[in-house]
DNA sequence: CTAGGCAGAT
């Protein structure tokens, strides 16, 4: 039997050497001695995916084949699936490569296998000779390599599967369906998302919760929501999971109205408060701008883990309560949840955002010394920023000098940034060299080094700068700004005159323009690069989307009530010095989420130290 | 045996 044994493991697989010693003692143990149809009894094999350790797998894999019981296909499947539960994939290669008659659930278990371990490259071949094999890939196998190419975000693998998918007819599966929708909203391809969506013949819930997912995760949250309204006017009932993706939504759409009928709806349906849920209501409210019910929610969870911990501590940070955030990381250290990366990164962005500089430094230090956690390129950033908003530009240089990390985007933003506040055009453009080179169709950047050119009087350059982006054929991406008002939410664009009450807004922003001047606001017209007059340029300023919706909120909201904001792009300079003016003249309070950022303007002051 | 769930930088 043992000779018989190591002859089928003969042939070069180069896990299967490994086996050797194991199936010599399994050999030598008593139970090889047993009749084969006595032994098989012995083995559960529903208990396989549960085995505690590697070694266990591996001696039962032995026992099975000394006993001639692998070549029995759904044993073998087993046992293949169990080793990639445990990402023994050596072994799992071994098997798979062993048996010459694979059926489907033998090709899909070695597929998924590969996809949860996150082997995207092994797993596209083995599905590829899976399909040259001749066999039909089924609809159970689909699924698993179309999620392996929306882990990797691979789009274009994702459409090469698509193609497989409708060729095969497995379009109008539910499973296969869902999962191409999902996967194409994590690449972002949303226009692909709504069409596989809108062609299923039969939607579950399943299908119904990534189409919510998809359109949030695509920058649409608001068309998510009335998903789900007509996703319940059909006769579905919500689960707990697809709320997770509801109260998402309701956070990256920043409506407080939302967010309670939201919260509503979950205490309605009854759903138990897990860690996932009350995290995600935690970061719901507070995105939508209310701490206070975040920190409700938070001291109302039965457990919280770190990402619980995190996201309050976050919160804090980005509505510029940074000592807050610090003194809630005490707690946590004294609940005995360890910080991980994220919550450092949370912690450092808190201290930047608020100007606390040596606690910043303090728990970068202690984050590597403490706690042992490698900084990445974030980390830096967050130091790099907490550096160059306080002056210290030579430090915030050499950090990124001495580094030996690979520098992104961020990195180099954070240091133009503080450029820009300080004035330093020689160090700006040698952040801005970096920056166009990673991302050279970023307009954003372009804006940023030539405002700072502006800012030091250097036409020559500020013209060379909007030269280069005609020569490239870059253009500005227009942003938005919301503003919910008596539950509703307005959203005004550039120059907008879709707006019901255009007209009011636009005769308001000129009273207030002169009355803004009168108290000493200048326009700053320097961000704005086409060629034309500077009457032109004042229009194009004055019709800013921020300037719209705030004017429109004092227009249309009671004295006393704050006015609350809402941009997809980052506020320009021009435009926070004109939220001050308006803070002081009209003596409301504003509050303006900025990438989810929060800054509370009052009596003319800006609550953190994000601007010039 | 297959699909959907929480936190972070500019």
């Amino acid at each position: 039997m043992l000779k018989f044994t190591l002859q089928i493991l003969a042939p070069p697989n180069h896990g299967c050497r490994r086996f050797l010693s194991v199936i010599e003692s399994a050999a030598l143990s008593q139970i090889q001695d047993a009749p084969v149809s006595e032994y098989s009894k012995k083995i559960n094999l529903s208990s396989l995916p549960k085995c505690k350790n590697i070694s266990q797998l591996r001696k039962l894999h032995c026992e099975l084949i000394v006993n001639g019981l692998i070549s029995e296909l759904s044993t073998a499947n087993k046992v293949l699936h169990s080793y990639t539960l445990h990402r023994d994939l050596e072994s799992a290669y071994a098997l798979f490569n062993e048996i010459t008659a694979k059926n489907s659930y033998f090709w899909s278990a070695m597929i998924g296998g590969l996809a949860r371990a996150g082997e995207f490259l092994s797993c596209c071949r083995v599905f590829r000779d899976y399909v040259r094999s001749g066999d039909r890939p089924d609809d159970y196998t689909l699924p698993m390599v179309i999620k392996n190419c929306r882990n990797f975000m691979d789009l274009q693998m994702g459409r090469l599967l698509h193609g497989f998918v409708y060729k095969c007819g497995f379009c109008s599966y539910t499973f296969v369906a869902a999962t191409l929708v999902d996967m194409y909203a994590k690449c972002k391809a949303i226009g692909d998302a709504g069409k596989v969506f809108d062609e299923m013949p039969k939607r579950d819930l399943v299908s119904w919760t990534v189409m919510i997912g998809a359109y949030t995760e695509c920058g649409n949250p608001e068309r998510g929501l009335e998903l789900f309204d007509r996703m319940r006017e059909r006769g579905t009932v919500p689960d707990k999971i697809a709320m997770i993706n509801v109260v998402n939504a309701s956070a990256k759409l920043g409506s407080m109205h939302k967010a309670r009928i939201v919260d509503e709806y979950v205490k309605m349906m009854g759903f138990s408060l897990d860690v996932i849920l009350g995290t995600a209501l935690i970061d719901m409210y507070a995105k939508c701008g209310s701490l206070e019910l975040a920190r409700e929610k938070f001291d109302g969870m039965k457990e919280r883990n770190v990402v619980s911990w995190s996201t309050m501590i976050a919160a804090y940070g980005y509505h510029g309560e940074g000592q807050e955030a610090l003194d809630l990381f005490g707690m946590m250290l004294g609940s005995g949840v360890l910080p991980n990366s994220i919550t450092f990164v949370s912690l450092l962005h808190a201290c930047s955002h608020s100007g606390l500089v040596d606690e910043g430094l303090e728990i970068f230090s202690l984050m590597q010394d403490k706690y042992g956690v490698r900084p990445d390129v974030k980390h830096f950033t967050c130091v790099v920023d907490l550096f160059g908003r306080s002056g210290k530009l030579e430090r915030a240089l050499s950090l990124i000098e001495d580094m030996n990390i690979e520098k992104d985007v961020g990195l180099w933003a954070a240091l133009i940034g503080a450029c820009r506040i300080h004035g330093d055009v020689e160090l700006a453009e040698k952040a801005a060299t970096s920056l166009l080179e990673l991302q050279p169709q970023n307009a954003g950047h372009y804006i940023l080094l030539s405002n700072i050119y502006a800012k030091a009087g250097r036409w020559k350059e500020v013209a060379k700068v909007r030269e280069l982006m005609n020569h490239q054929r870059i253009k500005k991406i227009p942003g938005w700004t919301w503003i919910e008002v008596d539950n509703k939410i307005h959203k005004f664009g550039v120059g907008d005159h879709t707006h019901a009450w255009s007209r009011e807004i636009y005769e308001q922003l000129k009273c207030l323009s002169e009355r803004l001047e009168l108290a000493g606001y200048v326009p700053d017209t320097n961000f704005v690069l086409h060629d034309i007059d500077d009457e032109l340029k004042l229009d194009i300023l004055h019709t800013h989307s921020e300037k719209l919706a705030i004017v429109f909120g004092l227009l249309a909201t009671p004295e006393g009530t704050p006015i609350r904001i809402t941009k997809n792009l980052r506020v320009c300079g021009d435009c926070h010095t004109f939220i001050k003016f308006v803070s002081r003249v009209t003596r409301r309070v504003l509050v303006v989420r900025d990438a989810n950022r929060f800054h509370h303007f009052q009596e003319g002051a800006c609550s953190c130290s994000d601007y010039w």
